[in-house]
DNA sequence: TCTGGGGTCCTAGGACCC
DNA sequence: TCTGGGGTCCTAGGACCC
């Protein structure tokens, strides 16, 4: 008898494979099967970052979050194309639309990532694999799945064997399977934290696993120190969280050449403003904190915020107040990158007619 | 080697209130 | 005259994730 057969619950990692990459090759079939990178745009000696990259690309070294420079040094004949958000938030809505089919308690954890709670099936692995002939016969997209008794394990497991991949992976199995791989693998050990473990000698998961706790919370703090080990060996006790709410909206935008006249600051500020309260109206949410954000050079990364008593989404009231922000700040260096974000977030009780708020009728009643 | 854009969560200090 | 303890809110920065 299969040992998962035993699990109390059943999680599912849903992984599509280079998902960026794949959706523009369904419209650009004449590309596959050569190095193809997604970026921010298409000037290769231009600034900004490897958004994905195909496994033909990967294999000279080019991932996402890389520098277009380094991509391009890398891989100077891959074909860059430009990211197309909304073309990829339409794909990963189908996906996600194939997904709720299996399962109704599914956690969104990005456009190209879910997690499914299949606890009670009795065929999990005839589900997952059912769920990937669903998603590749609705979209033509290739997805990876993990199975396993918690979302961690899950979401570990989902990479094992990826691209295409179904992958089981049970507590016991952790260390074998990657008990020599660097500690970065566990979720929420960054490049900062790894090199803190590292001064502790730690470097590979089964090294994590084996630290002393005191050890460990005295170099990451107390929470982080003991929920990292605890991850390394495989315990994770989160459930599967549908209908999460947003709790900021924001806008950045970098300049490709460092800026300092204030009026070039001014206009981006406004063009930011504007879009950050469309978004706002678009989610009908309001909110009473605005933050602004200014990168500085080389790469010095500050905020101002400041909140007011009534949550808005009026662009006038957002602007005066990102404005005053601005002109508050000292700038001592040319700007890299300029952003907007409201944060503080309530739904809109406007429009009650229409659109009852559950809340508000009840005060209403 | 040069580092996008959209988010979430955590920490720590200070203000303020009871 | 010296000085509690707890709680909440706000601000700024940092780490991390996709």
């Amino acid at each position: 008898m299969a040992a998962w057969r035993a699990w109390p619950r059943i999680f599912a990692h849903v992984d599509m494979d280079a998902f960026f990459v794949s959706v523009e090759l369904l419209r650009r079939p004449e590309l596959r099967g050569q190095p193809v990178i997604v970026a921010t745009g298409t000037d290769a000696t231009a600034r900004g970052v490897v958004m994905a990259a195909s496994y033909e690309a990967r294999r000279f070294g080019v991932h996402s979050a890389l520098p277009l420079a380094v991509a391009h040094r890398r891989c100077p004949r891959a074909v860059l194309l430009p990211r197309n958000l909304e073309l990829y938030r339409r794909a990963s809505a189908q996906v996600m639309e194939v997904l709720r089919r299996f399962s109704d308690r599914i956690e969104v954890a990005g456009l190209d990532e879910a997690y499914l709670d299949l606890s009670g099936s009795p065929t999990p692995k005839a589900r997952a694999r059912q769920l990937k002939r669903d998603v590749r016969a609705a979209t033509g997209l290739i997805c990876s799945v993990g199975l396993a008794p918690n979302k961690l394990l899950a979401k570990i497991a989902s990479d094992l064997e990826k691209p295409d991949g179904l992958c089981l992976l049970e507590p016991d199995g952790m260390l074998e399977a990657v008990g020599d791989r660097p500690a970065t693998l566990i979720p929420g050990v960054g490049e900062r934290t790894a090199e803190r473990l590292a001064g502790l000698g730690i470097r590979t998961v089964a090294d994590l696993a084996a630290a002393e706790d005191p050890a460990l919370q005295r170099a990451l703090g107390p929470r982080l120190g003991h929920a990292l080990r605890e991850r390394a060996r495989g315990h994770d006790e989160r459930p599967v969280v549908t209908g999460r709410e947003r709790k900021s909206e924001s806008r950045e935008t970098t300049f490709q050449a460092d800026v300092t006249d204030a009026a070039t600051l001014r206009g981006t500020l406004d063009e930011l403003v504007d879009s950050v309260c469309r978004g706002l109206a678009a989610g009908a949410r309001s909110g009473r904190t605005v933050t602004l954000k200014i990168r500085l050079r080389p790469f010095r990364t500050h905020t101002r915020s400041k909140t007011i008593d009534e949550p808005t989404r009026d662009p006038e009231r957002v602007r005066a107040i990102a404005r005053e922000l601005l002109a508050a700040f000292e700038l001592d260096a040319p700007v890299r990158l300029l952003g907007v974000g409201v944060s503080s977030l309530a739904a809109d009780a406007q429009r009650l007619g229409s659109a009852p708020v559950q809340g508000a009728l009840a005060i209403e009643a």
